[in-house]
RNA sequence: CGGGGUGUAGCGCAGUUGGCAGCGCACCGCGUUUGGGACGCGGGGGCCGGCGGUUCAAGUCCGCCCACCCCGACCA
């Protein structure tokens, strides 16, 4: 059961994070430094969320599959790139039945290197390609300062890795890929979600191109929420996923992987959260409605219940995820605060006026206290419902862009532009120079989010060195 | 790994000049309650982070070690 109230946001945010998710029940630390367990409540956010995305792959060409934790350290030290952005983190295996092994294992950060080792064995013509394939699965990634879903050692995540005969196609399966993200980030989720292109420094290690969706936290700072990648030939080069042309000509192939991880989970707390707990999508929330019944006394149960059984019914019937919360050891008051630490989108209350009346109390999770709080006809029930949850998702994500907007400036040189990221995001001119983003970094603790790829080209001088520019960049702290 | 902090019941904490280890919440039992976190009565629960030292006596004083948290360097 949910304890006492939480710390308020205004607070102190990152305290609020932590008790809501222990709260909430969502997740819970574990023995292992760095390292989650993911309670039910929280698997099942993301089952849900993993229904959503999976739909989405196999709509667009992909399947599933499964490859190794353990992949042999050298695959690693292939890419040159890769291995310096990951050696740092590494756990690796040496010891395995008691013996030292002849080569040293490391669990998967990430796995391009086995998969472009067996991609290699699988291509050979033209033919072969492209190879589109999702992996469902967890990494290991030693963390020095972890803090449950947003930075974990081991995390949960969903990895695809495709492979194509040409640069083109290659280049659209990461964008397409990212378009699925920002949908289901945007539709789903109800997390408003900036798509874009990640710079030099902030690119994945090995990627010729990475591009990213990223969300704005309650406080202000931004979350990488999802990732697609263009690899180029670096990865099929390394491990020489080679094929025969039309021509007859032997090609490498053109590489793309993307991910998106239970990290979601923590921009879906922190773009929607409040300071009673969590507000969850309906599209996602493990319950949508969680009805509670009123009643004194043995003869009001007999009244109240049936009915309610009845509207029970009918929701679940429809479809929907609904939950009677029975419990007679705990007041109808301490139920509401419960289910609303674990945000659950609707609660309806259901007590002897109602039944005289013909009626239900509906209380929306998004809208607090009496506001959000109608009494409406039990006749067409169903319907009420369905309407109020579709309201409930199109406000939270209305609220959460309008807070996102609210919170972007466009400053006008390099002193307003440290002033502005210290509440906000700046979206600014920059001449994509290594040196002009690390003199932003060292003054404001800023980094570039990301070039948003929804913008039209304009003509303009770097916020930081005043040299022509064509594009903006988001300037913003970041988890 | 650098800077700061904290370790006493499941959680949050108190513990005076060294002298029987406590409080609130949670938990268990019984009864009364129940439309915004109910109440009464009765219970259970401790290697006081660890090791060593001082002392008749250490949660308390001294030394060393360990763990965790916060702020930095690294990241989905």
């Amino acid at each position: 059961m949910a304890e006492e109230k939480l710390t308020s946001r205004s607070e102190n945010y990152s305290d609020w994070y932590n008790e809501l998710v222990i709260k909430a029940e969502l997740a819970d630390y574990s023995p292992v430094r760095g390292c989650m367990v993911v309670r039910p409540y929280g698997w099942s956010l993301w089952e849900n969320i993993q229904a959503a995305l999976d739909r989405r792959f196999k709509e667009t060409g992909h399947t599933n599959a499964t490859f190794p934790l353990l992949i042999p350290k050298s695959f690693l030290e292939k890419e040159k790139e890769h291995v310096e952005g990951f050696s740092p983190e590494l756990a690796v295996v040496t010891i395995g039945g008691g013996e030292e092994l002849e080569e040293p294992l490391v669990v998967r950060p990430t796995s391009e290197t086995i998969i472009g080792y067996m991609y290699s064995k699988w291509v050979k013509s033209w033919r072969d390609l492209p190879i589109l394939i999702n992996q469902w699965g967890n990494v290991v990634r030693w963390e020095m300062r972890t803090k449950l879903f947003l930075r974990t050692s081991e995390f949960f995540w969903q990895e695809g890795h495709t492979a194509h005969a040409t640069e083109q196609e290659a280049r659209e399966e990461t964008l397409r890929m990212l378009d699925v993200y920002a949908d289901f980030a945007i539709n789903e989720a109800a997390v408003p979600v900036i798509k874009g292109v990640k710079s030099e420094t902030e690119k994945f290690a090995g990627a010729v191109m990475s591009t990213t969706i990223e969300a704005m936290m309650g406080d202000t700072k931004a979350l990488q929420s999802g990732t697609s990648h263009f690899l180029g030939q670096n990865f099929a080069k390394a491990f020489e996923i080679q094929f025969s042309d039309k021509n007859n000509e032997l090609q490498y192939a053109w590489t793309t992987s993307w991910g998106l991880s239970t990290r979601m989970i923590g921009a879906i707390i922190m773009t929607h959260g409040d300071d009673k707990g969590l507000v969850l999508p309906p599209r996602l929330a493990p319950i949508q409605v969680v009805m509670v019944p009123i009643y004194k006394n043995d003869e009001e149960k007999s009244k109240v219940m049936p009915i309610a059984d009845g509207i029970f019914s009918q929701l679940k019937n429809a479809g929907m995820r609904v939950k009677m919360d029975g419990r007679e050891e705990v007041t109808p008051g301490y139920k509401y605060n419960d289910w609303e630490m674990r945000g659950v989108p609707l609660r309806l209350e259901i007590g002897p006026k109602d039944v005289e009346k013909n009626s239900v109390a509906l209380a929306r999770r998004d809208v607090p206290g009496k506001e959000g709080k109608v009494f409406v006809s039990q006749e067409g029930i169903v319907a009420t419902v369905q309407t109020l949850l579709t309201d409930i998702q199109a406000g939270m994500l209305a609220k959460a862009t309008a807070f996102r907007d609210s919170n972007m400036f466009d400053p006008k040189d390099f002193n307003e532009l440290v002033e502005v990221v210290q509440k906000g995001w700046a979206v600014s001119h920059w001449c994509e120079s290594k040196e002009c983003e690390s003199k932003v970094k060292e003054s404001t603790k800023a980094s570039t989010r990301c070039i948003p790829l929804d913008q039209t080209e304009s003509q303009g001088s770097c916020i930081v060195c005043g040299k022509p520019s064509k594009r903006k960049v988001i300037f913003g702290k970041s988890y």
